[in-house]
DNA sequence: CTCCAGTGGTTGCATCATAAAACCAAGTTG
DNA sequence: CAACTTGGTTTTATGATGCAACCACTGGAG
């Protein structure tokens, strides 16, 4: 067994997002999926990726409920490759990476894009943890607990 | 060349966040640091991962400037790995991580932990992303601008 | 209807990364 | 100083990735 050490079955909720979308390009294909992108080739051509790894990793977002296939749209016989909610709920982890990366990344004027505010074109504030009462909080704040088990309901 | 595409050059902050830890095992070994953990042991036990690839890992993350060497802290002569600045910003990504999970996960009963605020033992709130002047903002109010920049891209 | 270009993939092969286990050296302990 | 622990590296097997070639289906021109 020698495989990928998929964290399916793991108890921690960061490991289980990183198994559904914790490889390479699953977070780019959502990131264009986000932006409009819809079709194969328009994916395969903006990303630049090979097109068997495109087809796999389109694959596995469809079985995650993060894509689904929307049989047209354009009126072609052709097929869609569209955001689910759960898809498009992932917007504020890439708002996190990308605002890490304008933070701390070594080379900052390498970046070439600007997450703004539509409205005002002003650049969006820095994502901020609350408490239920809105008290801002630091990670130090913060602790984890365990979950309350309840009984499994309809196995 | 059939390496690993780094995305070090694209000028995508998301591809450039990836790159540095967009690994399956990268963002957990940081989660177990801002959880304390130091020694290279501590790791491996507690991930259960392979050390050659821990090895691997942790060298890249302090290559990054994520994680950096101390020297010591209890005295022993060994060295332990310690978060930056720059891991500790790491928060919010893994903060979002945590939320998408616990918000659109298929099994969400098998999540073992809940973040809390410290003070008070409740759930911390959801990620909001927010305009400068403070409006709620969804991703539909935002847009990419490009950056200012004085410098040519790569034709 | 036939031919042909474009779209949307799949298949083969070479290379790289990952995983498990064995091995090893320095540090620490008895 | 002998044994054990810590912190790795090496070895070897296998899965994942990348590129290129190939193939099926669509849509349009003739």
């Amino acid at each position: 067994m020698v495989k990928r050490t998929s964290f399916e079955g793991d108890g921690c909720p960061i490991a289980r997002s990183l198994d559904a979308l914790g490889d390479w390009w699953s977070l780019l294909i959502i990131r264009e999926a986000l932006f409009g992108l819809r079709r194969f080739g328009e994916f395969q051509s903006k990303l630049g990726m090979a097109k068997n790894i495109l087809s796999v990793r389109l694959r596995s977002l469809v079985d995650h409920g993060i894509l689904a296939t929307a049989p047209a749209s354009d009126g072609s016989a052709y097929q869609e490759y569209v955001l689910t909610p759960k898809g498009r709920g992932t917007f504020p982890i890439l708002v996190a990476l990308r605002q890490w990366s304008e933070e701390f990344d070594d080379r900052p004027e390498e970046i070439a894009t600007v997450l703004v505010d539509r409205a005002k074109g002003r650049p969006v504030k820095k994502l901020e943890m609350r408490a239920e009462d809105g008290r801002l909080l630091s990670p130090a704040d913060t602790t984890l607990k365990p979950r309350a088990t309840r009984r499994r309901r309809l196995a």
